[in-house]
DNA sequence: CGCCGGCCTTGAATCGTTTTATCGCGGCGG
DNA sequence: CCGCCGCGATAAAACGATTCAAGGCCGGCG
């Protein structure tokens, strides 16, 4: 950055580069270097020499030409699911912050749920030739990852705990509890009429937590497949959600749900707007149970009961395999698994 | 991507570059490079067996020898304010959108709002020698961008209007109309003891805004001065919407305001639900007007009414202004304005 | 038949940095 | 006094792609 505040919009500047430094401390490039990347080589005056130029020229180093040379990149990517979806923006946040105090950069990318573009992000890293990358796959066909690690590029996987340890490290939540832990809620509030309104059966998250709540049902002594309803919806989002109000109320009201267990809060939202629309009143006619614990959650009326995952602890451990990966020899593939936690707000009641 | 689906994990491969991908075909590394760009050079017949022998190596280009020579990079930059504020993400996905379509990749960078990490960040785009950068800046000082600018590294505001267009483009929305808007609805409704909850002045579109609402008042002979109080609190997110309710409030019943109109709509939501807590109805007892009208505007009870911007939209149009200026030689500056419309929900209502 | 021009292709120079082998120098031990 | 060692610094060879001047080939025209 300039060390003079702000001059005037002058000329642009033609690049200055480290041979031309070297010029002007007196040195030769490959000592401007080592000031660079390994300071403590160069003897103390020089050093301060090196430095003095480098402010007085305002150089910044091309990471065009060090990478190319040392094969190293200082950036690593992220791909996420969704941009606009507040759980994935949380995780980002850890993940960019662990990044930082290590120095690196992160690029963030956008697959948009959709494997072509997935496809396209990876490819992007490997001609970047990037340090590493923490992804969150869109679906269970890792074999683009595998082709980016044949390149020498390596990766966590985030949310997805279905990978086998000795193909990469991992970081998930345990989904299952998660779906019991909900279940075990809506069960001692005393209803035994349950639906799930899951997303996309392809992703493995939605298939857990149902399997959670199932679990809660056996164990409560009550039967499954009676007791729970499920309704599949192609997206995780508001409106899928909201759309979703009349396959859930089907039936009429004698078989209307005593309780909604959503595989995330988005498709809570939109089901608890709709049920709102209809004159149903939550949690008096229908307790409703989100999951991801997003900030809006504890913002809506009622508030949302919701599954809380540890989002920004979880991207920031992301990071922490990543960097372990790439800087400890001695690196064994670990797959990290976080508990969720309940968090119990207006929108469940006892069964009238 | 590899040829085949998906091969069993095999040692890490050798790079391989341009020039074994030219022996394999039997040409020169400079004709590799000519398929790669400018394949209307390059003869038929060449021209596949080059492309035959890039997918049988599953040759991937190294960028960083790539735009060390060319002086190019194919990779902009996009720094935002908060990538967990939803307004944010969604002008990030129009960025994106337009960007992919012209082949560019883009850098997503967080500067949270804090002076030193958009200073990180645009330094990182120097390094990098990006081709330009998509930049929502984190206050009114631009020395930092015209240091980048005199690198070659060219640039568009977002969100911000009162740049000088010779200075570089912009993006913005007229925040003036927007106040405007949302005080003529606030004041048609009977509405004359009016609370602007605002983020912090330093911000121009909280002053904007603000500016707006008198002049609604103005229009409709009330004295500004008299009629709306102001709220400033140091944040733009719901904990900060929250913690104003007693601030809002301060008075006593006698001087609550009958509408607050609040400078984004995670103020209002967290407002929304601090009233609610204290059993203040809306819009029985307070009308509230947000404003981004983000999506959860329209889940929570009641609807929130907002001030809408076109979010995706303005992503798009930056990202077109900084295309036109890296590809249009004839280009010259500009500033595109946008429109904000008033989206009535549920949380306005006529005064009783 | 010779020359010219257009179309493809080539070879070599080049981008800015890192790295490695080498060198000069001063001090220390033998 | 000599040789050796180690510290600091240097020069030159990479890294992988792009670019550009130059050359080869072919067909057409004079």
């Amino acid at each position: 950055m300039p060390a003079t505040t702000s001059q005037p919009p002058s000329g642009p500047r033609r690049p200055v580069g480290i041979g031309e430094v070297a010029a002007r401390a007196g040195v030769s490039p490959g000592t401007v270097s080592n000031v660079l990347n390994r300071p403590e080589r160069v003897a103390e005056a020089t050093r301060r020499r090196v430095q003095e130029a480098i402010r007085e020229l305002d150089y910044v180093r091309n990471s065009s030409g060090s990478s190319l040379r040392s094969g190293r990149s200082d950036s690593v990517g992220l791909i996420v699911l969704d941009v606009t979806n507040p759980f994935f923006t949380e995780v980002a946040r850890g993940v960019e912050d662990e990044a930082v105090e290590a120095g690196l950069a992160v690029i963030l990318l956008n697959s948009a749920e959709r494997p072509d573009r997935q496809r396209r992000s990876l490819r992007l890293l490997a001609e970047q030739r990037a340090a590493g990358a923490v992804v969150m796959p869109v679906d269970d066909d890792l074999s683009d990852l595998h082709w980016l690690r044949q390149r020498g590029i390596s990766w966590v996987l985030l949310d997805r705990g279905d990978v086998a340890a000795q193909e990469g490290c991992g970081v998930s939540v345990d989904n299952h509890a998660g779906g019991l832990a909900a279940g075990r809620h809506l069960i001692s509030l005393g209803h035994e009429r349950l639906t799930f309104l899951s997303g996309p059966f392809a992703i493995e998250q939605c298939r857990d937590r149902l399997a959670g709540l199932r679990a809660a049902c056996a164990e409560a002594g009550l039967e499954p497949d009676a007791a729970v309803r499920v309704v599949e919806r192609p997206q995780l989002n508001a409106r899928a959600g909201a759309e979703a109000v009349e396959a859930v109320l089907a039936g009429g009201p004698r078989r209307r749900p005593q309780a909604v267990f959503c595989a995330n809060d988005q498709l809570a939202l939109g089901l608890l707007k709709s049920l709102g629309r209809r004159g149903i009143r939550t949690p008096d006619d229908i307790s409703v149970v989100g999951y991801d614990d997003i900030d809006v959650a504890s913002l809506v009326h009622p508030g949302l009961t919701s599954v809380a995952q540890p989002k920004y602890e979880m991207g920031r451990a992301a990071m922490r395999l990543l960097l372990s990966e790439l800087n400890d020899p001695g690196h064994r593939h670990e797959r990290l698994r976080f508990e969720p936690t309940l968090v119990v707000r207006d929108s469940t009641s006892a069964r009238r």
